[in-house]
DNA sequence: TCGACGACGTTATACGTAACACGTCACCTC
DNA sequence: GAGGTGACGTGTTACGTATAACGTCGTCGA
């Protein structure tokens, strides 16, 4: 058979497109559209339905997603920006949101805020692909502004619900998950207690200082004797810790803003000769991995992170398809676990 | 000023195309893809450029992926494959990958398989993007056939060399890292070594077993007293030692297939009321921050994890570019710390 | 018997960009 | 002053898809 034009046919590494599916099947190029985006109904003939799809797998046609996302004004891509992959947190927040895509059919461009939270350096040139909408963690306001600018629906994770471009907010409870811990210690009978804070400017640690100091000053007696920052990570909190555990009276509980810097406190403890949590209890937050592989293992919040992703990837697809919703606060519980313990007898 | 044509100038909503830059700056739609793209030495006069540069930053341009993907066959993004973004070591590797794709100007989009290594359920469909090129990790060979069946380049990372479609292949020394435990074994005496080892079928565990295997029988009097499997994970790795333990005569040495499982066999030996290093040494591999998180910290294997994802991006893109290139190893160290010690006296 | 209508398909066009194939000057050389 | 030669741009087209705007039949109600 002699060449029909272009140069169809070479090898097959050249991806077959509509057309060629058209040719094969007998049809025009329009019917092919119709037919495997199931849009025939009432158009074209069951017969020809058949003809149309068996050539598409024969050729093992797939739509090049380029030329529909020209011709259609949009991707079905949205961008997921967390401040970094490495912390579990996060890495489960993208988890649950990819899970939720990948239900809808839509794709996930991923973009990490290399500093954590901060200014993102044109997300959308790097991105590599046009946006349909962009769900983002924690983020600083100006990197927000910046985001928003581009006219693009947004959909904010663990971020203060007043911002007003964000189509939608989905926090977790923060300030719930930390009058648990506030509430867990004071039953214990500790009242000499210590913050051992993320050094990150966030609307989710403001929450749990905010939250910390007023179910401490709820009861009588009870104080926050320091209250301490320090980069989330093991050494960021052992670090913190250890100033902590040097104010006077020595706090009897470090509440922390992570696990990871839990863990770190729980060294710091033992560095000073104490015991967790005979003489100090530690509290996390998160409940990470880590939690339970540190000994003793961390009473700490649990947060919802995959629920969160999903949640928020929900909304976003619901701020897309035009329904516009505020904010949802998601639930989360107390892991009590062996770092807390009743407070020791005053010396 | 009337309405030239269309219905440009619509609130701001409406992204410019080049050619309402090109209409802004008096030249045609060409010129302004030359000088936006920087191909325009010798053929657009200076002045010409930087009038076409002011129109363009006046009315925000950006250009349409979308179409460029169209015209140019090419869409500058790529898949990254990895069995788990909450496994900390997939997640460094992604973020070593997304360094360089940055820096390169390509998109990442990301595929965190369901089941660690599995069957990819059509990535292609639900990557919600056209792609130039796959970097895979840790893949199984069935879900690697369907991933080469479309004919994209693709990269491996830690998986075996030999794998015919791969355009390239990176790896960490996994077989000198498990040889450096080894020795740092055998040099402090140990002869009783049990192996608490993942249960995923996968490249880089059955060359960990061999290794060890392998460094043990060299020495005389040497010997895996167990081999034990479990899930990765401190649960895991927890349930596998205790198993491992009850061996006789007992191990001295549990050598660990992963940090996480390597924390859950510190759990396991306390519960026997031994302690760590005194009684029984522990080693990981990965060099998470779980290792430095425990007590006593971790001997482990450190992998270079965003070197890895790094490396592998860029063989990628040597491979885009029709370079091809064969199997890179990278070097691998040994972190020493508290959980190894002189072997007990035999009593 | 006729017009209308539904079922079935096709033709033609636009989306925004990149790149090829041409102009059109001014200037220079012989 | 004839012809060449760059420098500087423009017109046009194609990429692959989705969809509006049209035919073209049979059938059915009046």
């Amino acid at each position: 058979m002699g060449e029909t034009g272009s140069d169809a046919g070479r090898d097959g590494a050249v991806r077959p497109t509509s057309r060629d599916v058209a040719r094969l099947a007998g049809v025009s190029q329009a019917t092919v559209s119709l037919v495997l985006r199931e849009q025939w109904r009432g158009r074209v003939s069951p017969a020809r339905v058949a003809e149309v799809r068996t050539a598409a797998r024969e050729l093992g046609y797939r739509p090049n997603l380029a030329a529909r996302s020209l011709r259609l004004g949009r991707t079905r891509t949205v961008l997921v920006v967390v401040p970094a992959l490495t912390n579990e947190f996060f890495a489960r927040v993208h988890a649950g949101a990819a899970r939720v895509a990948a239900e809808a059919d839509v794709g996930v461009v991923l973009y990490p805020s290399p500093e954590g939270v901060g200014a993102a350096p044109d997300p959308f040139a790097s991105a590599g692909a046009t946006l349909d909408g962009v769900l983002a963690s924690s983020m600083a306001v100006e990197a927000l502004a910046q985001l928003s600018g581009d006219g693009l629906p947004l959909v904010m994770l663990d971020s203060e619900p007043r911002d007003g471009p964000a189509g939608a907010t989905v926090n977790p409870d923060i300030g719930a998950g930390m009058r648990l811990v506030t509430d867990h210690l004071l039953t214990l009978g500790h009242r000499h207690v210590a913050h051992v804070a993320a050094d990150v400017p966030s609307w989710t640690f403001e929450v749990r200082e905010r939250a910390l100091r007023a179910g401490l000053s709820a009861v009588p007696g009870a104080r926050l004797v320091a209250a301490e920052r320090g980069p989330i990570s093991v050494a960021g909190g052992l670090a913190a810790a250890e100033r902590a555990l040097s104010a006077l009276p020595r706090p009897t509980a470090l509440v922390c803003d992570d696990d990871t810097m839990a863990a770190g406190a729980c060294k710091a403890v033992r560095r000073l000769g104490l015991r967790v949590p005979e003489d100090v209890s530690v509290t996390g937050f998160d409940d990470l991995a880590l939690a339970t592989a540190v000994e003793p293992e961390l009473t700490t919040v649990r947060l919802p992170a995959e629920e969160l992703g999903a949640a928020g990837l929900r909304a976003l697809l619901a701020v897309l398809a035009g329904e516009r919703r505020g904010t949802t606060v998601l639930p989360v519980t107390l892991a009590t676990r062996g770092s807390t313990a009743q407070a020791p007898q005053p010396a």
